[in-house]
RNA sequence: GGGGCUGUAGCUCAGUGGUUAGAGCAGGGGACUCAUAAUCCCUCGGUCGUGGGUUCGAUCCCCACCGGCCCUACCA
């Protein structure tokens, strides 16, 4: 047996869980349920970043405590994360008691060996990103993001020696080929390192709203430099050591293409200056785009077209939570961007879901109940379906090894369309019962339930569904996939119910 | 301004320095009628962004340009 520990990023409170959260968060969530099924001792984690300025502010407008504020906003991306049927192990707050005390030893182990010093920071500041630019940063003497002049400032800081580990970092990624994939973005992160790397700023005196620096009682961390340490705080980090030689460096960290600068530069650094290893695997997932389509009222409001203003639970209330989970990892790979929209997942639903998962449950059970008594019929040693189902398995398998998603549920809807296909060559239901009905009906019912054990990661509730309606017994998720995946294993004798449609066809006007 | 990614069939995407560039969906035709007007079979469809270069030969390598996107030091 081995470990799988996965991490999404932790989300910024001042955001409003949308269809980009939920894209990396039901990835993580199907990889995490693919790990358990194998019996691989899983951790996944995810959780809320909760500190910075702009939480501090957006906690006064609204006439509360930051932490008050915290409580609120944390919630609703774990209401988001129970809609969703997310089954993580661990949800971290960064305002938890737990990750100071991570946060702080962590720090202060960087501090002691060296790699923390105090500087006057004097840059040029843009009002409106509240942020620091380098003067080559500037376009024109302006802010690249806001084309409007910035000002001169100066803060006394303490900086992180990022600079010292440029060398390190690329022999690391050297010998490390596949620490951040797709290879695209290891390249991205790479070129950047080869740029050149200057030390960072880690500490703000103008806001309280922070973890305190451990040394200097004015200062707290920077709000970045106190996220990535989550992944650390979880696994125990300065309250138990053998957790932490348990879960790391073993880790996925799954992330957006814009933060890869921290998740495979900084945070490899600063794993180092504490003297430990850096994260063994950081996987880049890309942006779904909204094209320009409409989306309707209810699922966007008036004249809204952003993905950030999707809430994943008016997708869920529209599609249901299965074919939402569905739509995401299958239809944009991990690693590049994708498209979305309603017309998309209306299409997966429609012909995926409805025409050939959902409609191959009904007419197998319609026929095995009018051809075979309800009962399913003995199953042949031989079929041609058998080795169908080995590909699948097999190529689902490596897929989920690989982080290919939507080549495990490829491969899985291939055998989907193998049954049905095997079912119209030999067309039942023009014979009369007996042993040729028998024959065609237990292979349908064994694709099916090898099927219903490879759609758990991605539709653990359908998958359920379908398993009882198959009239198998216990919970398909706690079956150990190898051996559930075996062809040969449906029972004799067992009642098979049809049921309402799993997924009823949607309309679409022409 | 700098760095990086990307542009292949109507749509979403695979793919390879070498005979006729693939898949799914959509479109067209046929079969079937167990099933959610589902399914199965066949089929239409691409000067592989533009212009150069390297090469015996490029969609694939190089350069430029055009379009889209990310980062430029707190947006999955």
């Amino acid at each position: 047996m081995s470990r799988f520990y996965i991490t999404t990023p932790i989300y910024y409170v001042n955001d409003a869980p949308h269809v980009g959260h939920a894209y990396c968060t039901v990835n993580a969530d199907a990889m995490a349920r693919w790990h358990r099924q194998v019996g691989d001792e899983t951790l996944f984690l995810t959780g809320t970043d909760e500190h910075g300025q702009k939480v501090a502010e957006a906690a006064e407008r609204n006439g509360v405590s930051p932490q008050e504020w915290t409580d609120q906003t944390s919630a609703r991306f774990r209401a988001s994360w129970d809609d969703l049927n997310i089954a993580y192990d661990d949800f971290i707050r960064t305002t938890e008691p737990r990750h100071y005390e991570t946060v702080q030893k962590f720090l202060q182990a960087i501090y002691d060996n060296g790699y923390i010093y105090k500087d006057t920071y004097r840059g040029l500041y843009c009002v409106s990103c509240e942020d620091y630019y380098t003067s080559e940063a500037l376009n024109e003497g302006n802010c690249p993001v806001h084309g409007r002049p910035v000002t001169e400032m100066e803060e006394e800081n303490w900086f992180f020696k990022l600079s010292a580990f440029e060398d390190r970092l690329l022999e690391w990624y050297g010998q490390h080929p596949k620490a951040t994939t797709p290879d695209t973005k290891r390249n991205e992160a790479v070129s950047f390192i080869k740029g050149g790397l200057r030390d960072i700023s880690i500490t703000r005196t103008s806001i309280a709203w922070g973890v305190p620096v451990p040394w200097d009682a004015k200062h707290v961390f920077y709000v970045w430099y106190d996220a990535l340490v989550n992944y650390l705080t979880a696994i125990g980090y300065g309250r138990d050591d053998a957790l932490v030689e348990k879960w790391w460096p073993n880790v996925h960290h799954l992330i957006g293409k814009e933060i890869i600068r921290f998740h495979c530069v900084w945070w490899p650094a600063m794993c180092m200056a504490a003297g430990m290893e850096p994260p063994a695997h950081v996987q880049v997932h890309g942006w779904l785009l909204v094209g320009g389509q409409k989306l309707s009222k209810t699922m966007a409001g008036e004249g809204a077209v952003r993905l950030t203003d999707i809430a994943p639970q008016s997708l869920t209330a529209e599609f249901g939570v299965d074919p939402i989970r569905y739509y995401l990892l299958r239809d944009t790979p991990l690693g590049t961007d994708g498209d979305f929209s309603i017309e998309g997942i209306t299409a997966r639903y429609n012909t995926d879901l409805a025409n050939n998962l959902g409609n191959l449950v009904a007419r197998v059970a319609t026929v095995v109940g009018s051809k075979c008594g309800g009962l399913s019929p003995a199953l042949p040693v031989d079929s041609p379906l058998a080795a169908e189902a080995k590909t699948a398995v097999d190529t689902a398998r490596s897929a989920w090894e690989n982080f290919a998603p939507h080549l495990a549920l490829e491969a899985t809807w291939r055998l989907i369309g193998a049954t049905n296909a095997h079912l119209e060559l030999n067309a039942p239901w023009k014979m009369e019962p007996g042993t040729d009905v028998d024959r065609v009906m237990a292979e349908a019912l064994e694709a099916l339930r090898i099927i219903t054990a490879l759609i758990v990661p991605a539709m653990p509730g359908t998958a359920q569904t379908i398993w009882e309606r198959l009239g198998l017994a216990g919970d398909v998720a706690s079956l150990a996939f190898d051996e559930v995946t075996s062809w040969g294993q449906f029972p004799a004798g067992l009642t098979v119910t049809k049921g309402d449609p799993l997924f009823p066809r949607i309309r679409v006007e022409a």
